[in-house]
DNA sequence: GCGACAG
DNA sequence: ATCTTGTCGC
């Protein structure tokens, strides 16, 4: 597992995920969905305080059941920079899954993967440095575009940057606005959605993260009490 | 130069 | 992300 470096700046950034956008892999099809474990990641923040909470929860892919979840705490070191989200998320966002008594099968995180300003979104990164199949899964388009995908559950379309397509707009709930796609690391893009599909299955938000987002907002609050 | 911009 | 009550709707 390759260490994580808090960068000094921005430029600094840029230039990491330009090295390390070479150890993605892409050519990997990713676990069966409705197979196996997923595991949501999620962060919260008390700025006021300077403290980061992340949270890991490991389902069942089949029944979404709860397997197994863990919490760290941490401090914030990074700004939110769009483009550079990972930076801010993922040294806690290790710790929790380091502390997973199980493994976690598919990551996914709340944000994105290979949709990106350089292709080496916070999905990637954690990919890349855990060697986990990892997908992200974000409630906004980001600076992409894309046409509105039908209006049922499982319909989708390109997510664009320019003409290229980098993921993809799923709609998880019937007349529910989508959510967007995009691979992180050692997962295949039609995948990537069908695994989200089937985690959607209540919501339109994979459980993974509703869990994931539930828990680290709880933990922020027992932390900070 | 200004605005937009995952969480 | 976070600040925040009630309220409209199934």
């Amino acid at each position: 597992m390759t260490t994580f470096r808090t960068p000094a700046d921005a430029a600094e950034a840029h230039a990491i995920q330009d090295t390390l956008r070479a150890r993605v892999v892409l050519d990997e099809p990713g676990p069966p969905p409705g197979t196996g474990r997923a595991t949501g990641v999620d962060v919260a923040y008390d700025e006021e305080r300077d403290v980061v909470v992340a949270a890991a929860v490991v389902l069942d892919a089949a029944t979404l059941d709860v397997v197994a979840e863990t919490t760290a705490v941490g401090r914030v070191t990074f700004p939110y920079i769009p483009g550079l989200l990972a930076f801010r998320e993922i040294p806690t966002v290790l710790t929790a899954l380091e502390a997973l008594p199980v493994d976690p099968g598919l990551v996914v995180c709340d944000g994105y993967g290979r949709a990106h300003p350089r292709r080496f979104g916070l999905a990637s990164h954690l990919g890349v440095l855990t060697g986990l199949p990892v997908i992200g899964v974000a409630k906004n388009p980001f600076t992409f575009t894309y046409e509105q995908p039908g209006p049922r559950r499982g319909d989708s379309s390109p997510l664009l940057d320019r003409d290229e397509e980098v993921g993809r707009a799923l709609r998880t709930q019937d007349g529910i606005k989508p959510v967007y796609v995009s691979v992180g690391h050692r997962t295949g893009l039609d995948n990537a959605c069908a695994h989200t599909l089937l985690l959607a299955r209540d919501f339109r938000q994979p459980e993974t993260t509703r869990r994931a987002d539930a828990l680290c907002r709880q933990a922020l609050r027992e932390a900070t009490a």
